[in-house]
DNA sequence: TCCCTGCATGTTGTCGACAACAATGTGACC
DNA sequence: GGTCACATTGTTGTCGACAACATGCAGGGA
C-alpha cells in the first residue's frame, strides 16, 4: 500500500503530472475543469506530496532547526512551544536537537546533523557565550537566529537588561538603597542580562549593590547562597534574584534564620512562576512574556528565509514587575 | 558553494560513486587503501550525505515525529528533553509539532504534517483521549507510540495510577480516612490515572474520598476550588492534589481562610516541582521521573522501528511519595 | 591452458518532485 | 485566410543517493 504520487493522480485524473503539479503549487494557469478533475483524483487517492523529492529537486526545505539546551526550565520551554505553533501557521516544521550545552563538541555535531536534513534556517535558544560562539564559528550556510541576541540591536537594551532595569527600578521606588542581586551562572547570557541591567539602573538611581552572587538558577542555589552569607552582607534591605525559584529558596533560607519577608527583607524574582502569586509571601516578580518571543524569533527567521517581510510581529513585549508581598516600603 | 556530492567524492578519491556509497554504508567489500583515498576525499571536500536523496530512494529516515501539546509543562518538557537526547544519540533527529489539543482537526494536519515529512516513527504525548483516539483512527502507516498508554500493559497499572495509589497509601499510613482528591481537567488520561488510582487504593484501604473536583492543573484552579467548597466538605482531615501547583493554591486558600497545613488539613502534591521543597510549608509530594519516561518511550519506538531489541532500558522508574512537612499523622 | 568462482569495482536505472523547454489549441487582428 | 500572441498542456531532464546488474581480474582446479 505505497503512498500516491503524482504520476498516479495524473493518471486518473487523465491528465500529465505536470498540470498536477501547476495545479497543487497554484501557481501557474490551470483551466478550471482541469483543476477540478485532479482535485478529485488527489481527494480518490488521498495524494500526499513527498516532502524529501520536493526538497531535493527544489532545495526548499521547509524544516527549521531548533537548537536548545534545557528546554525543560519554563523560559525556554514557552519560547518553544510557541515557535513550533508560529512555524506550524506558516507551514514549517521544527527539528529540535538539544545539546549538551556546556560541550562545544556537541553544539558541532547537533549543528552538523541539521545541516545534515537540508534545514531551511536555525533557531538558536544558546544560553551561554561559548555556545554562540561556537555556532558562529560552524559555516552553515542557512539563516541563523540566536535567540539571546535578538532585541539587542544598537542601542536599545535587550529583553534580560530590561528585567533587570525593571526590578531595580521597583526596589528604589520602595526606598532600599543597599541591596544584593542574586544572579543565574556568570556564562548564560541571560544571567549577565539581567544582572547588568539591575546594577547598571540601580547604581544610576543612587543605590548601591552590596554582592552580587551567582547561583545556578535552581532553589537550592537560592537559599544556600543566602546560608552562606556573612553578617554584613545580610545587613542589607532587599535582594533581586534572576529567577523566582532562586528566590524562593532565599526567602526559605532567610525565614529559616527567623528573617522577615517583606518586613526586613524585601525580595524580588524573576519568571512569574504560575506558582508565586500563591506561596506564602506571595513573591514580588518581574513577569516576561516568552510566548511572544518565541513568535518574534520564528518571524524574524522566516522573514530572513523568506526575504519578504510578512505581517509583521509586534515586538516583544517589555518585562514589567509584578508586585506583591515579598517586597515592602523600606523602613 | 554547493554541498559536495558522492560525485565530487568519487572523482576526487577516483573511484565510481558506487565505491564511495559503499565505504560510507561500510557494509560491502571495499579494499582498505580504496578505503582510505575515499575518506581522504571525504575529509577534504568536508562531505556530507543529503538526507533527502537519501530518503527519496531508500525510503528509510531518520526523523522521528513528536506530536505534543502543552509542552511548556513541566513533565512533557522533560520528556521532551529526555526523548530528544535519546533520539539525538541513536542518529535519530525529533521533529516536533505542537498541536492544539483541544481540537480533532489540529491533530489531523499535524498529524499529515509528519507523514508528509517522512518521519520513520511518531511519538504522541497525547493529552486526552480524544486526542489519543483521532491518532489511532488515522491510517499513519508508520510505528506509533502514545506516551499515555505506556507502562499500562496487561494487570499492571500505568505510572499515572501508581502516582495515584501512593499517594492514597501514604495518607492512609497518617492515618487519614476521609479525604478529598483534587484532580486535573477530566478528559485527561493523566489525570484520569491518577485519580483512578488514588480512590481506588484510598478505598480498598479502607478511607473514604469525600468529594472528587476537577481542576485544570494551575495554582488558580487549586485555590478557587478550595475556596468554594462548602462546610461539611471542608471537614475533610486530607486533599491529594494531581499537581504541586493546584497543591500550592489550595493550601493558599486554607491559610487565607485560617485552616492551618498540616495540623488540621494534610496536603500531598504531585510532580514534586523543584521549588515545592522550599514553599512554606514544605509540600509532600509525589516525585515522578519524567526523563526518563523520555528514555523509555523513545526506546519503545526505536525497537519498533528497527525491528530489533536494542540495549534494554530500564522500565520507567515508579513514583514514590516525598513526604515534608505538608502533611501530618492525624490528630 | 582453460574455465569457473569470488572479490572488488564500475554502469545504468530508480525514487518523486520540480524545472526547462516543447507543443498544441484558441481567438484577435490585419 | 493567415499570422501572431497567449493560454493551456505535454515531454524530457535533473536533483543525490541507493539498488540492481554488469564487468574485470585474480587464484584454484581440471
Amino acid at each position: 500500500m505505497k503512498p500516491a504520487t503524482i504520476y498516479d493522480v495524473a493518471r486518473v485524473a487523465g491528465v500529465s503530472h505536470q498540470t498536477v503539479t501547476r495545479y497543487l503549487r497554484g501557481s501557474n494557469a490551470v483551466r478550471p475543469e482541469t483543476g477540478e478533475r485532479v482535485a478529485a483524483a488527489v481527494e480518490q487517492l488521498d495524494y500526499r506530496p513527498n516532502a524529501a523529492a520536493r526538497l531535493l529537486r527544489s532545495r526548499h526545505s521547509n524544516r527549521i532547526g531548533l537548537l536548545a539546551d534545557r528546554i525543560d526550565a519554563n523560559g525556554p520551554g514557552s519560547i518553544l512551544a510557541a515557535a513550533s505553533a508560529f512555524a506550524h501557521a506558516r507551514g514549517y516544521v521544527l527539528d529540535v536537537v538539544v545539546t549538551d550545552g556546556t560541550s562545544p563538541g556537541s553544539v558541532v555535531s547537533s549543528l552538523q546533523v541539521l545541516t545534515e536534513h537540508q534545514v531551511a534556517g536555525i533557531v538558536a535558544l544558546a544560553n551561554t557565550e561559548v555556545v554562540v560562539a561556537e555556532i558562529r564559528r560552524q559555516q552553515i550556510g542557512v539563516p541563523l537566529v540566536v535567540a539571546s541576541e535578538l532585541g539587542a540591536q544598537g542601542d536599545s537594551p535587550s529583553t534580560s537588561e530590561l528585567a533587570g532595569i525593571v526590578a531595580a527600578e521597583h526596589l528604589l521606588e520602595l526606598g532600599h538603597r543597599r541591596v544584593g542581586y542574586l544572579a543565574g551562572p556568570e556564562m548564560w547570557l541571560a544571567s549577565q542580562g539581567r544582572a547588568g541591567g539591575f546594577s547598571r539602573e540601580f547604581v544610576r538611581g543612587g543605590g548601591e549593590v552590596a554582592w552580587m552572587l551567582h547561583g545556578d538558577w535552581t532553589p537550592e542555589s537560592g537559599y544556600d547562597l543566602w546560608s552562606g552569607l556573612d553578617a554584613e552582607q545580610k545587613g542589607i534591605t532587599a535582594v533581586a534574584a534572576a529567577s523566582d525559584s532562586m528566590a524562593i529558596g532565599l526567602i526559605a533560607a532567610a525565614t529559616d534564620e527567623g528573617v522577615d519577608v517583606p518586613s526586613e527583607l524585601s525580595v524580588i524574582g524573576t519568571d512569574d512562576l504560575p506558582e508565586v502569586k500563591y506561596v506564602r509571601p506571595s513573591l514580588s516578580t518581574v513577569a516576561m512574556d516568552f510566548e511572544q518571543e518565541g513568535r518574534v524569533l520564528m518571524d524574524a527567521l522566516l522573514t530572513s528565509i523568506e526575504g519578504v517581510v510578512g505581517v509583521p510581529i509586534a515586538a516583544p513585549t517589555a518585562p514589567y514587575v509584578i508586585a506583591r508581598d515579598s517586597t515592602a516600603r523600606r523602613k
